[in-house]
RNA sequence: GUCCCCAUCGUCUAGAGGCCCAGGACUCCGGCUUUUCACGCCGGCAACAGGGGUUCAAAUCCCCUUGGGGACGCCA
């Protein structure tokens, strides 16, 4: 007699995490690989890192080696990655290119997908028109009837070209999400997706599609802004034949407005929560509380491990509208942590890591060495660097300043420069501040004392940039963003014009 | 604009038709404890978005409205 099994227990559970290296380590990529990790051990199953750079002008190393810090240090540990290998490697996507190149060919051969010579102008100007004509946006087919004799003369002749999935204009999709049951979505809202760039390159539909796939994922679990390319995903599985994943869309954490959480309005950045002195149980504890996949009973405690988590963690539990990440409620666990989570030796060797990190504090020290008559003077020197916000007074703050207009404006573009400086290091950043002097036609000299003041607490120190780089982008992000609130803040028609008049002074440069 | 997702205190949530004039936690406010502060303990404020159904009975099921969010890239 048959008996049919259900097919989660034939096979093994695999989850992943993918993130993409194009900037900070985002607190939103731990929460979504706390998730994976705790369905991935529940079910005695692996948890799998992969790396997704296929954009090569954004991905850099630097990103890719402080997310794996980043979540190694939350101990979100990985079972396959670029950095301990496996089975199904390899882990990073811009080694995998001839992979995904051979089954777009496939999907080419079997008239699935088709070449597409549209310029980026042309498709700018498309989008423009179906926004003013207030009609479905996407792309119009134009050489989806290219005959194949049409297509090699074209390519002989070394035109650029993308390959685009065929989509169906009419019925419907059904996507089936695991915990928020079926979604239904009209294939015409759904675009021609390029899946193979001009650079020959996969797009992420693609890539996350071959990879899902040849290494075994059996639950995709992701944030809720894939749902509506959801439908390309489940096309391209059927295209290739192969049997498609259970598909999970947690919801996105949120800033305090509800928007999806950014840097701008909440700290996004897992090193701004470890350079502010989060415990990483702390933090773990808070987004396993924010994934709402724990029920914790009423007056129960809500201080709770990793190991404690994956066991109780279930996942039709969690919630779907986005929770707000509240920096308030996080406080209170972390100080709990700090109370009563750690032994003594523990607690002693978490503040040693912190505070003492070898390399770091040698450079503070050789940063202030120059300064310092007795060993005494290095608490005041230095002291900024083990704070975490500096208590800030505007009057304070304009004194040492040409103007008010001046200064808010300053603390403006030092914030916006500082989010933008690539690589972080004192030649990048001098060269940023010297861009605000001239902007304001000012000498360095006069622009540098309010930064001091804002970013060290004090008016005078070591050089403004080698501080800059030791102290890292988060916190000075931080400390910038305060001033700037400090000095009563600035309204977004005064944002505009300001970088309307940046703009006119690069121009003219 | 179009499509999709979501909806209980300010915030995170419990609640799967009667146990709910809605419980817990964070925050805030009182009080107690205390050489200060913090911790701790005790207490308090505070929510079912609105309107229609279904039902003997709805926070719970259905529909509409409203609100919030996301997506609409040769980004992921």
């Amino acid at each position: 007699m048959w008996i049919e099994i259900p097919r989660e227990f034939m096979m093994t559970v695999r989850t992943r995490v993918a993130p993409s290296p194009t900037g900070d380590p985002h607190v939103g990529t731990a929460y979504i690989a706390l998730v994976n990790l705790a369905v991935a051990r529940q079910n005695g199953g692996q948890f799998v890192l992969r790396i997704e750079d296929t954009d090569q002008v954004r991905s850099t190393a630097e990103s890719e080696k402080a997310i794996l810090e980043s979540l190694r240090w939350l101990g979100l540990d990985w079972d396959e990655g670029p950095d301990v290998g496996g089975d199904h490697g390899p882990y990073r996507q811009s080694e995998r290119s001839a992979l995904y190149a051979a089954h777009c060919q496939k999907l080419l051969d079997t008239g699935h997908a088709f070449r597409c010579f549209c310029s980026a102008d042309r498709l700018a100007e498309l989008r423009e028109a179906q926004r003013k004509a207030k009609a479905d946006f996407g792309y119009d087919g134009r050489c989806i009837g290219l005959t194949p004799d049409e297509v090699k003369a074209r390519l002989d002749k070394g035109e650029p070209s993308v390959v685009r999935m065929k989509v169906p204009r009419e019925g419907r999709c059904v996507v089936q999400d695991a915990v928020r049951g079926p979604i239904e979505i009209e294939w015409r809202t759904v675009d021609m997706q390029v899946l193979l760039k001009a650079d020959g390159l996969p797009t992420y539909h693609l890539a996350n599609v071959v990879d899902d796939h040849l290494m075994g994922i059996s639950h995709v679990i992701r944030g809720e802004e894939w749902i509506s390319s959801a439908p390309k995903h489940l096309l391209l599985y059927e295209y290739f034949g192969w049997e498609p994943p259970q598909f999970v869309h947690l919801a996105l954490l949120r800033n305090p407005d509800k928007s999806k959480l950014s840097k701008r309005k909440n700290p996004t950045s897992l090193l701004w929560y470890r350079r502010m002195g989060y415990l990483s149980e702390a933090l773990l504890n808070y987004l396993a509380i924010l994934t709402g996949g724990l029920t914790i009973p009423d007056g129960g405690e809500e201080r709770i491990s990793i190991s404690e988590t994956i066991e109780q963690f279930v996942l039709n539990e969690v919630s779907q509208g986005g929770p707000i990440f509240d920096l308030g409620k996080l406080d209170w666990l972390n100080a709990r942590w700090i109370r009563e989570g750690l032994t003594d030796e523990a607690w002693l060797a978490r503040v040693q890591d912190w505070a003492l990190e070898p390399e770091r504090l040698k450079a503070i020290a050789r940063l202030a060495r120059s300064r310092t008559v007795k060993l005494t003077d290095l608490v005041g020197l230095t002291g900024h660097f083990f704070a975490g916000f500096l208590p800030l007074d505007a009057d304070e703050i304009r004194k040492v300043a040409s103007s008010d207009e001046q200064v808010l404006q300053a603390m403006h573009f030092a914030y916006e420069a500082v989010n933008a400086v690539s690589p972080w290091d004192r030649a990048s950043l001098l060269s940023a501040f010297e861009d605000i002097a001239r902007f304001q036609g000012l000498k360095l000299s006069k622009l540098i004392p309010p930064m001091f003041l804002v970013l060290t607490g004090r008016v005078t120190g070591p050089s403004l940039f080698d501080v800059l780089e030791l102290m890292g982008r988060d916190i000075a992000r931080s400390r910038l963003q305060m001033a700037v609130q400090v000095l009563g803040g600035v309204g977004k028609k005064v944002v505009k014009r300001w970088d309307k008049e940046w703009q006119t002074h690069l121009a003219r440069e």
